[in-house]
DNA sequence: TTCATGTGTTAGTTTATCCTAACCATAGTT
DNA sequence: AACTATGGTTAGGATAAACTAACACATGAA
């Protein structure tokens, strides 16, 4: 279930495109990450043999449970983090980028207790 | 002065090191950080073509201004995570792990938010 | 003096990610 | 049918940061 922080974005990444396309293709996910389709490609062969996303014949990726998990936890911590710093006054753009990093290094156990003793707004 | 994660870890622990040692050598750091000295001589030499430290002919390293701006910068960065997890009910482990990877991440714009905004104890 | 120990360096390896470049397959257009 | 664009894959390179292994050097003890 251990998986690395750029597996961690990958993820991430995919369950954000889903909500907002019909399907998700790697090109799609470089578009989005500012990376090349051979470095997506490389990086979906990797999710799909941990069994973290399934792709179709026509290449269209979707998350399995366990995928959708990682995908899930690291948006969840995405969205409290910039919201959090956001509601302090930090610009929105940092607090963006900082709540891409911060969701990665964090344990649970931190997150759950910030996450109860933070207010947002 | 920019400097990457890994640098910014060495000129931190240099920093404690000191605090508690007469002189800090690269095997101290090794021991401390937990790696092989081939590592720490490799990241030294880094840090001494960037003079962020200067190494005495016994062996013995210190800091630089431009070092110990970074290490100060960092240092408190840790202690503020830190104390921060442990007053909310983390761990002390757990708290000085993340705190560790937190401090490397986040901005200087958010982390001036967070230390106006949180209440330690 | 010889030998073991402690410290530091160097060379070369590993792993993780990114990259460029080249290629293949499909589908749509002329 | 031939061309072109799109999307995916593969091979090979770059970089960063750790590693192992081998060696140099100094010092203190047998």
């Amino acid at each position: 279930m251990a998986v690395n922080e750029s597996a961690e974005d990958y993820l991430e990444t995919i369950l954000i495109l889903s909500k907002k396309l019909p399907v998700v293709r790697s090109v799609d996910i470089a578009t989005e990450m500012g990376f090349k389709k051979s470095s997506v490609s490389i990086a979906m062969k990797n999710l799909r043999t941990k069994e973290h996303i399934v792709v179709s014949d026509s290449g269209y990726i979707t998350l399995t449970e366990s995928g959708r998990e990682i995908a899930e936890m690291i948006y969840e911590r995405h969205e409290t983090f910039r919201k959090w710093l956001i509601s302090m006054g930090v610009d929105e753009h940092v607090a963006a980028e900082d709540a891409c990093k911060m969701e990665h290094v964090i344990s649970k156990e931190s997150f759950e207790a910030i996450k109860k003793n933070i207010t947002i707004e």
